[in-house]
DNA sequence: TAATTTAAAGACATTAAACTCTTAAATAGA
DNA sequence: TCTATTTAAGAGTTTAATGTCTTTAAATTA
Protein backbone atom coordinates (compact mmCIF):
# COMPACT_ATOMS: atom_id res chain seq x y z
CA UNK A 1 0.00 0.00 0.00
CA UNK A 2 1.08 3.18 -0.08
CA UNK A 3 0.22 4.32 2.80
CA UNK A 4 0.97 2.61 6.01
CA UNK A 5 -2.58 1.78 8.14
CA UNK A 6 -1.01 4.17 10.96
CA UNK A 7 -1.19 7.08 8.12
CA UNK A 8 -4.78 6.00 6.86
CA UNK A 9 -6.14 5.71 10.40
CA UNK A 10 -4.13 9.15 11.54
CA UNK A 11 -6.33 10.69 8.17
CA UNK A 12 -9.64 9.08 8.90
CA UNK A 13 -9.56 10.78 12.58
CA UNK A 14 -8.02 13.90 10.69
CA UNK A 15 -10.96 14.43 8.81
CA UNK A 16 -13.27 13.23 11.31
CA UNK A 17 -12.67 16.51 13.29
CA UNK A 18 -11.81 18.26 10.33
CA UNK A 19 -16.05 17.49 9.34
CA UNK A 20 -16.80 18.19 12.46
CA UNK A 21 -14.93 21.68 12.68
CA UNK A 22 -16.33 22.58 16.00
CA UNK A 23 -13.73 24.24 18.48
CA UNK A 24 -14.68 21.27 20.70
CA UNK A 25 -12.64 18.34 21.84
CA UNK A 26 -13.64 14.69 20.99
CA UNK A 27 -12.97 11.92 22.86
CA UNK A 28 -10.83 9.08 21.35
CA UNK A 29 -13.07 6.50 22.65
CA UNK A 30 -15.70 8.46 20.71
CA UNK A 31 -13.77 9.00 17.52
CA UNK A 32 -12.41 4.79 17.30
CA UNK A 33 -16.27 3.84 17.95
CA UNK A 34 -17.42 6.24 14.78
CA UNK A 35 -14.34 5.00 12.27
CA UNK A 36 -14.07 1.87 13.17
CA UNK A 37 -10.20 2.15 14.51
CA UNK A 38 -8.97 0.14 17.49
CA UNK A 39 -9.12 2.70 20.37
CA UNK A 40 -5.42 2.29 21.55
CA UNK A 41 -3.93 1.65 18.71
CA UNK A 42 -5.72 4.94 17.33
CA UNK A 43 -4.56 6.56 21.09
CA UNK A 44 -0.83 5.77 19.59
CA UNK A 45 -1.57 7.78 16.53
CA UNK A 46 -3.42 10.61 17.45
CA UNK A 47 -0.56 10.86 19.88
CA UNK A 48 1.73 10.97 17.39
CA UNK A 49 -0.28 13.82 15.49
CA UNK A 50 -0.71 16.33 18.62
CA UNK A 51 3.44 15.82 19.15
CA UNK A 52 3.71 16.96 15.81
CA UNK A 53 1.63 19.77 16.75
CA UNK A 54 -1.20 19.18 14.37
CA UNK A 55 -3.72 18.30 16.74
CA UNK A 56 -4.34 19.42 20.22
CA UNK A 57 -5.50 17.48 23.33
CA UNK A 58 -7.15 17.90 26.88
CA UNK A 59 -7.35 15.34 29.44
CA UNK A 60 -10.06 14.62 31.83
CA UNK A 61 -14.00 14.80 31.58
CA UNK A 62 -14.78 16.27 28.17
CA UNK A 63 -11.71 15.90 27.15
CA UNK A 64 -10.17 14.85 23.65
CA UNK A 65 -8.23 15.98 20.96
CA UNK A 66 -9.13 18.62 17.94
CA UNK A 67 -7.58 20.08 15.16
CA UNK A 68 -4.78 22.84 16.01
CA UNK A 69 -4.55 25.96 14.01
CA UNK A 70 -1.38 24.51 12.22
CA UNK A 71 -3.61 21.36 11.74
CA UNK A 72 -6.32 23.75 10.32
CA UNK A 73 -4.12 24.22 7.28
CA UNK A 74 -2.90 20.84 7.08
CA UNK A 75 -2.48 19.28 3.90
CA UNK A 76 -2.44 15.57 3.45
CA UNK A 77 1.17 15.73 2.62
CA UNK A 78 1.77 17.42 6.00
CA UNK A 79 0.12 14.30 7.68
CA UNK A 80 1.54 11.92 5.71
CA UNK A 81 5.13 13.16 6.66
CA UNK A 82 4.03 13.64 10.23
CA UNK A 83 3.06 9.75 10.36
CA UNK A 84 5.08 7.90 7.69
CA UNK A 85 8.00 10.28 7.27
CA UNK A 86 9.49 11.86 4.02
CA UNK A 87 10.54 8.33 2.40
CA UNK A 88 7.82 7.88 -0.32
CA UNK A 89 9.12 11.41 -1.20
CA UNK A 90 13.04 10.90 -1.15
CA UNK A 91 13.94 7.17 -1.46
CA UNK A 92 14.76 5.77 -4.54
CA UNK A 93 12.16 3.16 -6.41
CA UNK A 94 14.61 0.37 -6.55
CA UNK A 95 15.66 0.86 -2.99
CA UNK A 96 18.97 2.15 -3.47
CA UNK A 97 20.62 4.02 -1.03
CA UNK A 98 20.25 7.78 -1.98
CA UNK A 99 18.43 9.26 -4.76
CA UNK A 100 20.08 11.83 -7.09
CA UNK A 101 20.68 12.93 -10.27
CA UNK A 102 24.25 12.31 -9.31
CA UNK A 103 24.14 8.43 -9.56
CA UNK A 104 21.03 8.05 -10.58
CA UNK A 105 19.24 4.20 -10.79
CA UNK A 106 17.65 2.77 -14.59
CA UNK A 107 14.07 4.29 -13.47
CA UNK A 108 15.04 7.42 -12.08
CA UNK A 109 14.29 9.76 -14.26
CA UNK A 110 10.56 8.26 -14.45
CA UNK A 111 10.19 7.51 -10.95
CA UNK A 112 10.94 11.21 -9.82
CA UNK A 113 7.98 12.73 -12.24
CA UNK A 114 5.39 10.14 -10.58
CA UNK A 115 7.22 11.05 -7.24
CA UNK A 116 6.30 14.61 -8.10
CA UNK A 117 3.06 14.18 -8.72
CA UNK A 118 2.01 12.24 -5.62
CA UNK A 119 2.90 14.73 -3.95
CA UNK A 120 1.50 17.30 -5.51
CA UNK A 121 -2.04 15.67 -5.30
CA UNK A 122 -1.69 15.37 -1.49
CA UNK A 123 0.15 19.01 -1.45
CA UNK A 124 -2.99 20.23 -3.71
CA UNK A 125 -5.42 19.69 -0.47
CA UNK A 126 -6.23 20.84 3.27
CA UNK A 127 -7.72 18.49 5.40
CA UNK A 128 -10.64 20.81 5.84
CA UNK A 129 -11.57 21.32 2.09
CA UNK A 130 -11.68 17.61 1.61
CA UNK A 131 -13.63 16.99 4.72
CA UNK A 132 -16.09 20.16 3.30
CA UNK A 133 -16.23 17.83 -0.02
CA UNK A 134 -16.90 15.06 1.95
CA UNK A 135 -19.60 15.96 3.82
CA UNK A 136 -21.55 18.08 1.02
CA UNK A 137 -21.28 14.83 -1.60
CA UNK A 138 -21.76 12.21 1.20
CA UNK A 139 -18.72 9.97 0.71
CA UNK A 140 -17.76 7.27 2.72
CA UNK A 141 -14.83 7.31 5.62
CA UNK A 142 -15.79 3.55 7.19
CA UNK A 143 -15.75 0.43 5.82
CA UNK A 144 -19.28 -0.46 5.47
CA UNK A 145 -20.16 3.71 5.52
CA UNK A 146 -22.16 3.59 8.36
CA UNK A 147 -20.75 6.74 9.90
CA UNK A 148 -22.26 9.95 8.52
CA UNK A 149 -21.28 13.23 8.50
CA UNK B 1 7.59 1.96 -0.12
CA UNK B 2 5.68 2.23 -3.03
CA UNK B 3 7.13 -1.38 -4.06
CA UNK B 4 7.70 -4.52 -1.47
CA UNK B 5 11.61 -5.65 -1.39
CA UNK B 6 10.96 -8.78 -3.13
CA UNK B 7 9.08 -6.43 -5.57
CA UNK B 8 12.37 -4.10 -6.30
CA UNK B 9 14.84 -7.65 -6.29
CA UNK B 10 12.73 -9.36 -8.64
CA UNK B 11 13.01 -6.22 -10.68
CA UNK B 12 16.60 -5.93 -10.42
CA UNK B 13 16.85 -8.85 -11.55
CA UNK B 14 15.23 -8.57 -14.67
CA UNK B 15 16.87 -5.65 -15.37
CA UNK B 16 20.18 -8.36 -15.02
CA UNK B 17 18.89 -10.41 -17.60
CA UNK B 18 17.70 -7.69 -19.89
CA UNK B 19 21.06 -6.44 -19.72
CA UNK B 20 22.72 -9.42 -20.76
CA UNK B 21 20.24 -9.99 -23.20
CA UNK B 22 22.58 -13.50 -24.63
CA UNK B 23 19.92 -15.96 -24.43
CA UNK B 24 21.89 -17.76 -21.61
CA UNK B 25 21.18 -18.94 -18.53
CA UNK B 26 22.72 -17.27 -15.56
CA UNK B 27 22.99 -19.08 -12.27
CA UNK B 28 20.97 -17.41 -9.03
CA UNK B 29 24.36 -17.59 -7.20
CA UNK B 30 26.13 -15.51 -9.76
CA UNK B 31 23.24 -12.97 -9.65
CA UNK B 32 22.63 -13.08 -6.10
CA UNK B 33 26.52 -11.70 -6.13
CA UNK B 34 26.51 -9.34 -8.55
CA UNK B 35 23.46 -7.58 -7.28
CA UNK B 36 23.80 -8.02 -3.63
CA UNK B 37 20.75 -9.83 -3.02
CA UNK B 38 20.76 -12.64 -0.34
CA UNK B 39 20.30 -15.86 -2.50
CA UNK B 40 17.94 -17.95 -1.19
CA UNK B 41 15.57 -14.98 -1.23
CA UNK B 42 16.58 -14.36 -4.45
CA UNK B 43 15.88 -18.09 -5.49
CA UNK B 44 12.06 -17.60 -3.74
CA UNK B 45 11.14 -14.59 -5.93
CA UNK B 46 12.84 -16.09 -8.97
CA UNK B 47 10.74 -18.92 -8.83
CA UNK B 48 7.67 -16.96 -8.23
CA UNK B 49 8.81 -15.44 -11.62
CA UNK B 50 9.69 -18.38 -13.38
CA UNK B 51 6.56 -20.06 -12.60
CA UNK B 52 4.59 -16.82 -14.02
CA UNK B 53 6.09 -17.36 -17.20
CA UNK B 54 8.32 -14.56 -17.23
CA UNK B 55 11.36 -16.45 -16.46
CA UNK B 56 12.63 -19.59 -17.69
CA UNK B 57 14.91 -21.55 -15.26
CA UNK B 58 17.36 -24.65 -15.99
CA UNK B 59 18.62 -27.32 -13.18
CA UNK B 60 21.92 -28.69 -13.26
CA UNK B 61 25.59 -27.42 -14.35
CA UNK B 62 25.81 -23.87 -16.50
CA UNK B 63 21.80 -23.95 -15.48
CA UNK B 64 20.14 -20.69 -14.22
CA UNK B 65 17.44 -18.53 -15.16
CA UNK B 66 16.75 -16.27 -18.42
CA UNK B 67 14.02 -13.75 -19.78
CA UNK B 68 11.03 -16.01 -21.41
CA UNK B 69 10.02 -14.23 -24.78
CA UNK B 70 6.93 -13.10 -21.90
CA UNK B 71 9.73 -11.45 -19.95
CA UNK B 72 11.15 -10.37 -23.03
CA UNK B 73 8.20 -7.60 -23.83
CA UNK B 74 7.28 -7.46 -20.59
CA UNK B 75 6.88 -3.73 -18.28
CA UNK B 76 7.77 -2.95 -15.56
CA UNK B 77 3.73 -3.20 -14.70
CA UNK B 78 3.91 -6.93 -15.43
CA UNK B 79 6.86 -7.54 -12.86
CA UNK B 80 4.75 -5.83 -9.99
CA UNK B 81 1.47 -7.62 -11.06
CA UNK B 82 3.64 -10.61 -11.13
CA UNK B 83 5.49 -9.67 -7.60
CA UNK B 84 3.58 -7.97 -5.50
CA UNK B 85 0.24 -7.97 -7.09
CA UNK B 86 -2.63 -5.50 -8.39
CA UNK B 87 -3.26 -3.72 -5.14
CA UNK B 88 -1.50 -0.54 -6.08
CA UNK B 89 -3.93 -0.19 -9.02
CA UNK B 90 -6.93 -0.98 -7.03
CA UNK B 91 -7.18 -0.44 -3.95
CA UNK B 92 -8.89 2.72 -1.86
CA UNK B 93 -6.24 5.03 -0.73
CA UNK B 94 -7.43 5.06 2.55
CA UNK B 95 -7.78 1.17 2.84
CA UNK B 96 -11.68 1.07 2.56
CA UNK B 97 -12.78 -2.17 1.21
CA UNK B 98 -13.27 -1.63 -2.63
CA UNK B 99 -12.90 1.24 -4.07
CA UNK B 100 -15.40 3.00 -7.40
CA UNK B 101 -16.87 5.84 -7.97
CA UNK B 102 -20.23 3.71 -6.61
CA UNK B 103 -19.12 4.73 -3.14
CA UNK B 104 -16.05 6.99 -2.90
CA UNK B 105 -14.45 7.92 -0.39
CA UNK B 106 -13.24 11.96 0.17
CA UNK B 107 -9.91 10.65 -1.83
CA UNK B 108 -11.04 8.75 -4.34
CA UNK B 109 -11.34 11.24 -7.13
CA UNK B 110 -7.63 12.57 -6.76
CA UNK B 111 -6.07 9.10 -6.18
CA UNK B 112 -8.01 7.24 -8.91
CA UNK B 113 -5.95 10.02 -11.48
CA UNK B 114 -2.55 9.61 -9.36
CA UNK B 115 -3.01 5.99 -9.13
CA UNK B 116 -3.31 5.73 -12.77
CA UNK B 117 -0.18 8.23 -13.50
CA UNK B 118 1.41 5.55 -11.12
CA UNK B 119 0.74 2.42 -13.39
CA UNK B 120 1.51 4.00 -16.46
CA UNK B 121 4.82 5.31 -15.74
CA UNK B 122 5.34 1.44 -14.89
CA UNK B 123 3.40 0.57 -18.06
CA UNK B 124 5.32 2.31 -20.42
CA UNK B 125 8.44 0.87 -20.01
CA UNK B 126 9.87 -2.29 -20.99
CA UNK B 127 12.48 -3.98 -19.36
CA UNK B 128 14.86 -4.60 -22.07
CA UNK B 129 14.54 -0.97 -22.72
CA UNK B 130 15.10 0.49 -19.23
CA UNK B 131 18.05 -2.39 -19.32
CA UNK B 132 19.45 -0.94 -22.75
CA UNK B 133 19.11 2.80 -21.53
CA UNK B 134 20.94 1.78 -18.02
CA UNK B 135 23.61 0.17 -20.00
CA UNK B 136 23.94 3.37 -22.08
CA UNK B 137 24.16 5.31 -18.92
CA UNK B 138 26.00 3.12 -16.59
CA UNK B 139 23.12 3.57 -14.27
CA UNK B 140 23.82 2.21 -10.83
CA UNK B 141 21.50 -1.19 -10.22
CA UNK B 142 23.22 -1.86 -7.26
CA UNK B 143 24.06 0.18 -3.40
CA UNK B 144 27.44 0.50 -4.34
CA UNK B 145 27.41 1.14 -7.53
CA UNK B 146 30.16 -1.76 -8.42
CA UNK B 147 27.83 -3.80 -10.95
CA UNK B 148 28.81 -3.18 -14.49
CA UNK B 149 26.63 -3.72 -17.30
C1' DT C 1 -10.57 15.41 49.39
C1' DA C 2 -12.35 11.48 46.74
C1' DA C 3 -14.19 9.51 42.66
C1' DT C 4 -14.51 9.71 37.72
C1' DT C 5 -13.07 10.67 33.12
C1' DT C 6 -9.88 11.18 29.88
C1' DA C 7 -5.13 11.22 27.37
C1' DA C 8 0.02 9.68 27.89
C1' DA C 9 3.32 6.30 28.20
C1' DG C 10 5.16 2.14 27.77
C1' DA C 11 5.07 -2.92 28.06
C1' DC C 12 3.34 -6.79 25.72
C1' DA C 13 1.27 -9.80 21.84
C1' DT C 14 0.22 -10.89 17.20
C1' DT C 15 0.88 -10.87 12.29
C1' DA C 16 2.99 -10.34 7.98
C1' DA C 17 7.19 -9.32 5.48
C1' DA C 18 11.81 -10.40 5.01
C1' DC C 19 15.34 -13.51 5.27
C1' DT C 20 17.80 -18.31 6.12
C1' DC C 21 18.46 -23.13 6.00
C1' DT C 22 17.75 -27.92 4.67
C1' DT C 23 16.39 -31.45 1.63
C1' DA C 24 14.81 -33.07 -2.91
C1' DA C 25 14.86 -33.23 -7.94
C1' DA C 26 16.93 -32.46 -12.42
C1' DT C 27 20.93 -32.18 -15.44
C1' DA C 28 25.69 -32.58 -17.02
C1' DG C 29 29.96 -34.62 -17.37
C1' DA C 30 33.60 -37.86 -15.83
C1' DT D 1 27.01 -45.10 -12.80
C1' DC D 2 28.79 -41.65 -9.76
C1' DT D 3 29.62 -36.98 -8.49
C1' DA D 4 29.12 -32.12 -8.89
C1' DT D 5 26.09 -28.35 -10.02
C1' DT D 6 22.11 -26.10 -10.09
C1' DT D 7 16.97 -24.91 -9.37
C1' DA D 8 12.55 -26.34 -6.59
C1' DA D 9 10.17 -26.76 -2.52
C1' DG D 10 9.18 -26.10 1.90
C1' DA D 11 10.25 -25.46 6.83
C1' DG D 12 12.11 -22.37 10.08
C1' DT D 13 13.81 -17.79 11.91
C1' DT D 14 14.08 -12.86 12.42
C1' DT D 15 12.36 -8.28 12.15
C1' DA D 16 9.20 -4.62 11.66
C1' DA D 17 4.38 -3.28 11.48
C1' DT D 18 0.21 -3.73 13.67
C1' DG D 19 -2.66 -4.28 17.52
C1' DT D 20 -3.70 -4.90 22.80
C1' DC D 21 -3.30 -4.16 27.64
C1' DT D 22 -1.91 -1.97 31.98
C1' DT D 23 -0.40 1.75 34.63
C1' DT D 24 0.25 6.69 35.28
C1' DA D 25 -0.88 11.59 34.97
C1' DA D 26 -4.00 15.37 34.32
C1' DA D 27 -8.39 17.44 34.67
C1' DT D 28 -13.33 17.66 36.27
C1' DT D 29 -17.07 17.02 39.38
C1' DA D 30 -19.02 16.34 43.67
S1 LIG E 1 18.15 6.70 -7.82
FE1 LIG E 1 16.58 5.24 -8.08
S2 LIG E 1 14.85 6.49 -8.25
FE2 LIG E 1 16.40 7.97 -7.92
S1 LIG F 1 -12.80 4.66 -2.57
FE1 LIG F 1 -11.06 5.47 -1.57
S2 LIG F 1 -9.75 5.81 -3.24
FE2 LIG F 1 -11.46 4.92 -4.24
Amino acid sequence: MLLSKSCVYGLRAALYLAAKNDGEYHSLREMSEELNISFHFLTKILQQLTSDGLMESYKGPNGGVKLSEKGKKATLFDMVIAIDGPGLFTQCALGLPGCGSQEPCPLHESWIDTRASIENMLRRTTLIKIAEEGKAKHFRLTAEGKFSW
